[in-house]
DNA sequence: TATCCCATGTAAAGCGTTACATGATTTA
DNA sequence: TAAATCATGTAACGCTTTACATGGGATA
């Protein structure tokens, strides 16, 4: 699923410009398993209009760009049902931090703990953030993006579990290489 | 980190074929959070073998194209070890299957269900997967790996326990939507 | 006899980000 | 006075996948 076909979901909850769009992928629940730059969401809209499937009201500012509304039309809607039924590919992951500790016998002990540390840390502030947003969510949103919190939620509280019971493992190694080697 | 530094990073640990490289994307903890095709691989090590971080030995072959197993140079080490301390990159997820969960309201109890089970079964395949896998490591396999391995093994759990734990929350929504709304 | 495994590689296309361009208003 | 917010958009670049090209041997 591409960013046009995102975009046009979201017109179908309801209208916004561009610029809002962009804030649903940067804060909510969206933002958790999806990104998308200014760079997409724009030459998508205009694309979507070209193609019937959102419409767009201009809205006159002064010292500023107009406004551009846009709204999901009936057409609109449908295309993007037929997606919605389709079957979702599988999750895209991708982790440097995985890589890296893949090789972290390169590592000084150190860098290591500082290494886990810190993705230890963005876990539970992840968690933080998913537990107020459970706790208070906002008036948008559905029981599908409250149990996409929750879901995510989950997550990182079991990466941050994860690494801090079994951290050991690999600094572990890391500490005692060279008596590992010669104590056998 | 791209493609191409990955291949330099397996490399540094055990000479091998664009085509073994290839399969450590598709079996072992490497493919549990990265991915690569083919048309990535052979121009990274094309282009790694042009910049002196790896080597290439042919090895003639009959009725076959010759192999050529690549090897790390020094340099090569170097310049991976270079980039391993560096800072991870944050990790990239982007689930299509959130996505439709967000838009839960637009599928039919029937193939929200299904969405369900097909996922959970996933996860579960996943798990019994890495079970496996942790049992008997392959020989190979350092610290590193096994904590990677371990690591997934535990999001894959936590997530089929979500789902679940919590399907209630959507399904409920999705059998019962008149209802609810007149149900004052 | 059909499919998978081995083994390499290229070209085109897709999808997206980054950086640029513009600029007033509010907040710290 | 520096930075963030609001508000739009384009062009170049980057990275990767998909599809194509080739073809024998082993396995089911």
């Amino acid at each position: 699923m591409d960013i046009r076909t995102i975009c046009l979901g979201v017109l179908t909850s309801g209208d916004a410009t561009g610029y809002e769009i962009k804030k649903m992928f940067e804060e909510g629940p969206l933002s958790r398993f999806y990104e998308a730059s200014y760079g997409s969401i724009y030459p998508a809209l205009t694309r979507l209009t070209e193609e019937g499937l959102v419409e767009c009201t201009e809205l006159a500012q002064e010292k500023r760009p107009d406004k551009k509304i846009y709204s999901a039309t009936p057409a609109g809607r449908m295309a993007f049902a037929d997606e919605i039924v389709k079957a979702p590919s599988r999750d895209k992951f991708r982790s440097e931090f995985l890589v890296t500790l893949m090789f972290s016998d390169l590592l000084v002990p150190r860098q290591l703990a500082r290494l886990i540390d810190d993705r230890t840390d963005y876990h539970l502030a992840q968690v933080r953030d998913l537990e107020e947003y459970m706790a208070n969510p906002s008036a948008d949103a559905g029981a599908g993006a409250q149990f996409a919190a929750g879901f995510m939620l989950s997550l990182h509280v079991a990466a941050a579990e994860y690494l801090t019971d079994n951290r050991y493992l690999v600094e572990g190694e890391a500490l005692l290489p060279k008596r590992q080697a010669s104590g056998g």
